[in-house]
DNA sequence: TCATAACTGAACAGATCGGTACATTTATTG
DNA sequence: CAATAAATGTACCGATCTGTTCAGTTATGA
């Protein structure tokens, strides 16, 4: 299998930044940390820059592909998959490994909007409304628009919450607002 | 007047630091564009990091106060009050200089959770969620806790919308989902 | 006016930054 | 086996990083 190093090294790589931070981790910490020689890296990306980029687009596929088999696991229904959403986060949040999102990291470090970086982190949230915008629609709201960018803002706020630790169970405390929200939405009790 | 050189200091590295963010933006940067001698910042804060906390310290302090403020200017009842925080946060992102939460990006820059900036940060949240209790208390709602929870969330959600650009309007759609959050918690229409 | 404190500018130290050069070793594949 | 591609280790480059040193300037206040 030919390009299993680049795929080590930007899985390896994603772990790293995660932790640390992207401006906080040096290509030679990389190096330290991953056992693959600094002459690989550069020989697979160009700059530092590319090989962040090659993560961030790793961790949009890797993350939308969990987080939605996750939801499909929960729920039966569009409505039942749109509450699943927290229950999906609540797992996420209680991995020892959580650190918060990738991306709201990543547009915290690299803020011009002209970044790829920042892009890229952006579009990682346009697909998620998207996804959301979907299951809003099949579960019959009435602007399942609005009812996504809801749920999204919802989601987003219950990883800043998780994040920071100012909130104790921000999963449960987000899906019971999502639930009143859904509720008003689709016209249910 | 003798402390003027550090609150200068203090106010004009917060400006560059919420632009640029913390590790990108260099000592001899801060120099050149806030005209004060390097000799100088080191005589006020003995390392970069005890700046950074002066800054978050400011910071805090400002927009507490600028926040609330505001929330004063928007209601006169305690209900009104908990849903003008949604048209603060349009009045704050409408700002040119707006870049998203300066304790969110710092701890995503410093995230071991005993670093000071990070649990700086985390206090100045649990401050605004304190805040939000008593508001929600003093609304009459019935769960006050869950409830301050909640808009902190929708709140920080809102932030990180408005931030990263994956929402038109991510105040007007917080808003809406806090009024239906509020009116829910205190049993009106 | 004179002492003292604050501030400046520029040079410097040692470490680390992203990135390169090159000779060597390890795998893969015909 | 032979040829080729991939990966390694190390030393290095110039730039930048945080932080220091020190001699000289500016402001303050008794």
């Amino acid at each position: 299998m030919r390009p299993s190093k680049r795929d080590e090294l930007v899985r390896k790589a994603f772990a790293i930044f995660y932790r640390d931070g992207f401006h906080a981790t040096g290509m030679d910490r990389l190096v330290a940390e991953t056992g693959i020689s600094k002459t690989t890296m550069f020989k697979h990306f160009r700059t530092k820059d590319e090989l962040i980029l090659a993560v961030l687009r790793y961790r949009d596929e890797t993350f939308r592909n969990w987080f939605f088999r996750r939801l499909d696991a929960y729920g039966e229904t569009p409505k039942e998959k749109l509450l699943a959403i927290f229950d999906v986060l609540r797992e996420w949040f209680d991995e020892p490994a959580f650190r918060g999102c990738m991306f709201i990291k990543a547009s915290a470090e690299f803020q011009e909007p002209s970044h790829p970086a920042y892009t890229q982190s952006a579009e990682h949230k346009r697909l998620l409304h998207q996804a959301f915008c979907r299951l809003a629609a099949d579960a019959g709201a009435i602007d399942p628009d609005m009812l996504a960018r809801q749920l999204l803002i919802l989601k987003e706020g219950a990883i800043v919450a998780a994040h920071m630790g100012f909130d104790a169970d921000p999963a449960g405390a987000s899906k019971q607002a999502a639930k009143a929200l859904v509720d008003a939405a689709t016209g249910s009790a």
